[in-house]
DNA sequence: CAGATTCTGTGAGGCACCTCACAGAAGCGT
DNA sequence: ACGCTTCTGTGAGGTGCCTCACAGAATCTG
């Protein structure tokens, strides 16, 4: 559940393969970066801005799966498996980033058996988040997973604010944050008007501020 | 989606490693194998029997991440990245397997690089499953996650009739069913009254035999 | 700055699925 | 073979969340 070391920390295994012989790229916001049942396999690590990653169903409801920003790598499945894209990655923000082949990352590996041993971890905290983001969905109902949503988010994207709070410095609208727990967008509208009017949260322009972690971390307790 | 190799094809990388120096153990039906947050890190490889992987909430539901058999391993998460068990796992059946410490197998990784890549393969396949299971959580109706997980179930554990029909051997009650896909029991006995009636599957005593999968294909048909 | 988009807010109504309650059937142990 | 437990079948009733519909607020874009 605890998110990725710090970009500093990573500098070593796969992302520095990535640093030091992948080549740089950059998409603009909204570009699609690629597409659920390609066939490439480059693996890409984030220098900067967001990737949205996510799955259509054919009748136009999405899921996303997480949102990946600077120092979080994405392909990697594809990359390491040589199968197809198992989802879709789209640059949320202008994005720039660093790209390598499966195949030459593949070769990396076996030559430094640490950097492989890092891959595997990194598959592990990947598989330990997927499969808790799973159950959490079968276990919980809509307004714990939100709760959920909005601390995990801000872990990784909000920034501390005095008295405990917290702000989401980035932009999610309700319709990503819907689409990122399975509740249509009107149902987060909802849940937020409540939370507002208890104090939990404020609305600030663009951003959320979480006023009263401690009351979203009741409201996400579920499971173990 | 796919389910794993046969077993023979698994003899080498791992499964290998489990199988020449792992020792015996074996369990009672029922029996828990470790727990949820558990800070043991052995691995087993199952030779017989079936094993659940699930996780509970607070207030006793349970959500079945899947079921395991001869062949497949569990806790390799635990055993690979140090960290505590992510779920439960129960005998459910008599169980056979052999067991190896997490440590020693890191250690036989460092020393055989393609068994390190096989690891790799490994967890890449799990992720894939994990994750296409929640996507398709978000984005399909019970029906159709029934549908699927009946056609999955079949792969694995079922045989093949004459008339393309399959049979799911091992007993799965509705209730695991249900665990299995996020609905309730008696959802999944309704479901399957209206698929007798129009004759897509049928019961026979202990098992269920699926008369018609393209019917069952057609009404997983979702995503993508 | 006007116009086009995208986002937000909110009500009305519906339906998929749940919970509760209970009864009969089937497996399981001694 | 007997009870005990677990599984199945089915109705009644509730509800969380969805969809539809529309209006106003922001935010982009030329």
């Amino acid at each position: 559940m605890s998110i990725e070391a710090a970009p500093e920390r990573r500098a070593r295994g796969l992302a520095g393969i990535l640093e030091r012989h992948g080549r740089a790229v950059d998409y603009p916001k909204g570009r699609m970066i690629y597409a659920t049942g390609a066939q490439d396999s480059t693996m890409m690590l984030i220098t900067k801005g967001r990737v949205e990653i996510s799955r259509s169903s054919v009748d136009g409801r999405r899921s996303i799966l997480t949102h990946l920003g600077p120092g979080d790598m994405l392909g990697e499945l594809a990359a390491l498996d040589g199968g197809a894209r198992s989802a879709d990655a789209v640059a949320a923000t202008t994005v720039q980033g660093r790209v390598l082949e499966g195949a030459l990352v593949l070769q990396r590996l076996r030559e430094e058996p640490d950097a492989a041993l890092d891959v595997i971890g990194m598959l592990c905290q990947r598989l330990r988040q997927t499969s808790g983001m799973y159950t959490a969905h079968m276990l919980a109902d809509g307004q714990a997973r939100l709760a959920r949503l909005l601390l995990h988010l801000s872990e990784k994207w909000g920034e501390a604010l005095p008295g405990g709070k917290l702000r989401l410095a980035e932009r999610f609208s309700q319709s990503d944050l819907g689409d990122l727990v399975g509740l249509s967008r009107e149902s987060v509208n909802r849940q937020f008007r409540d939370w507002e009017q208890a104090g939990v949260i404020a609305r600030e322009g663009m951003g959320i501020v979480l006023c009263d972690p401690g009351a979203l971390a009741r409201a996400a307790e579920m499971a173990e």
